[in-house]
RNA sequence: GGGGGUGUAGCUCAGGUGGCAGAGCAACGGCCUUUUAAGCCGUGGGCCGAUGGUUCGAUUCCAUCCACCCUCACCA
């Protein structure tokens, strides 16, 4: 006797303890299938012409008894298929089988010859039947399966299974990385990977995920990028390399930020932002019409067209466009008195430099939906890049922004050791002073570009965002396949 | 972290000026040999997110908490 009243996974539970007293392995460790379900309807005039008898797989996912005989449709990973099963066919043991003990979520191997019904429908006609595998618990309901945001995500093989767009978007995701893959390395770069657990985090700014390697009795960190491996790599002779992994960032959690994300880092040696540029541009390129069939990519209501070449326009002019006001040479009491004016939030401890980067968040990177470079920033706020020739205060830099989204960063590398350690120095400095984001000292790191580094450009791109914008998601949770929640209870 | 929203059956959702909790799908029993949101007859299923308060009585009112969503901030 239950305890209590039979719910659908108890009731499920007695039947699989039926099947194991009728004799019938509710697990069996083989299946056999002549085709999937997609091919079978591509040869299905074939197969009824040729009354061929086949044996196909796939998951119940509906199912309709009309006494004698009953219809059910099977899925796999490829479409979907109606069985018809008729008693006098197939006798009265199999068919009680079906009837009985089959529910709506198992697996079935079915074998048969193909047949239109009346309202035209390609079904297979039953001869035999194997279950192949039980599902316990019942799949959500038929046609308005999972809505729950909570268990969309919880759940996601159900929203998958029951949703094909769901699925049909992480089979995008797939050719992205693929696509990227298959012109970087006809380009000739070459893919590598670079240590995730790191003795020291560099290469961004961000707060690291910590842990702790027991045998080495040492703290490491999780990659916030792969930036200074990757240069390492080019200090080794590979002139053009790209690495494509998680990221880890300690931070918070909103539609454009997972605490682990993929990016796609590229590195070139005698190469110079301009170049990173122009691969960037085409790159984007490719992967749009190679993924979506067209260079017109809508997002949320609004089209973009990347036909034309993108836009490249420097951090000043652009901000001094956006606002009217050129704030290059301006002081710390003219630019707060404009934070001020427009009600932007500041911190008041921020270093001028940070405070323009406010104002250009603001009033420009949400403003920049057509897809453009901004290029040529201030030293202050890029450690890692070489200064542009014949200035003081600027970096070759670029950021690649599309859609208000910070796409790509990407810089002409700063080769010179001498020049690197004093940056380093200056993030120490802001360290010392609280910003836990600052970048720290990397002896290794400089020891490696002390024994040459050749001139290099450099570029990330968040694989994640551009998953986003070529699939129409609102937020990075519907590109990722797994993202972190908090357990139940 | 601030603000807003949501949480009722396995799933999708109703409901209630405070008085034994509702539907469809799914499940269970029966009828039905071309259905496809199959149909018809019948049955079972609920800590109404959690805890506390007010009350004769709370799923409903109040407070706190938890989870998720949106939004702002953070993520240079």
């Amino acid at each position: 006797m239950e305890p209590n009243p039979p719910n659908e996974r108890t009731v499920r539970l007695n039947k699989l303890h039926q099947l194991s007293q009728m004799g019938i392995d509710s697990y069996p460790a083989r299946a056999k299938s002549d085709m999937t379900l997609k091919n079978l309807l591509e040869k299905f005039e074939e197969f009824v012409k040729s009354k061929k008898t086949i044996t196909v797989c796939g998951r119940v996912i509906s199912k309709r008894l009309h006494g004698k005989s009953a219809f059910a449709h099977i899925k796999d990973g490829s479409a979907s298929f109606q069985i018809y099963a008729k008693l006098d066919l197939i006798g009265e043991d199999k068919y009680n089988l079906f009837k009985k003990m089959i529910d709506v979520g198992d697996f079935l191997q079915i074998t048969g010859t193909l047949f239109r019904t009346r309202t035209e429908e390609e079904t297979i006609l039953v001869e035999d039947l194997k279950l192949l595998s039980k599902a316990l618990l019942p799949l959500p309901e038929k046609w308005h399966g999972l809505v729950d945001e909570d268990k969309r995500i919880r759940y996601r093989y159900l929203d998958m299974l029951m949703d094909s767009e769901v699925k049909e978007r992480f089979i995008i995701r797939a050719k992205i990385t693929s696509t990227i893959r298959n012109y970087l390395d006809s380009l000739g770069y070459i893919e590598v990977e670079t240590p995730i657990l790191q003795r020291l985090y560099g290469g961004a700014f961000a707060k690291p995920f910590e842990t702790h390697h027991n045998a080495m009795d040492m703290k490491l960190y999780l990659r916030i990028a792969t930036e200074l491996y990757l240069k390492r790599v080019i200090i080794g002779g590979i002139d053009k390399v790209y690495e494509i992994g998680k990221d880890f960032r300690n931070e918070g959690i909103d539609r454009m930020h997972n605490p682990e994300f993929t990016m796609i880092e590229i590195y070139q040696a005698f190469a110079d932002y301009y170049d990173m540029m122009d691969l960037t541009e085409n790159l984007v390129k490719y992967i749009a019409e190679k993924t979506t069939g067209t260079l017109k990519i809508n997002y949320q209501e609004t089209t973009t067209e990347l036909t034309k070449p993108f836009a490249r326009i420097s951090f000043w002019e652009i901000i001094e466009k956006r606002t009217g006001r050129n704030f290059r040479d301006s002081t710390r009491d003219q630019l707060i008195a404009y934070l001020e004016d427009q009600h932007i939030e500041y911190d008041p401890k921020a270093s001028n430099y940070v405070l323009v980067d406010e104002i250009f968040k603001e009033r420009v990177e949400r403003a920049l939906i057509e897809p453009t470079f901004i290029i040529d920033y201030p030293l202050e706020l890029s450690p890692l890049a070489k200064r542009k020739s014949g200035t003081k205060s600027i970096v070759e830099r670029f950021e690649f922004f599309w859609y208000g989204f910070e796409i790509a960063n990407a810089f002409t590398e700063l080769n010179d050791p001498i020049d690197q350690r004093a940056r380093f120095e200056e993030q120490m400095k802001l360290r010392a002073k609280g910003n836990l984001e600052a970048q720290v000292m990397d002896e290794d790191f400089l020891t490696a570009i002390e024994h040459g580094m050749p001139p290099t450009a450099g570029m990330g791109m968040g694989i994640d965002r551009i998953v986003m914008i070529l699939t129409n998601s609102y937020s990075l949770k519907d590109v990722i396949l797994f993202p972190l929640q908090r357990p139940l209870k």
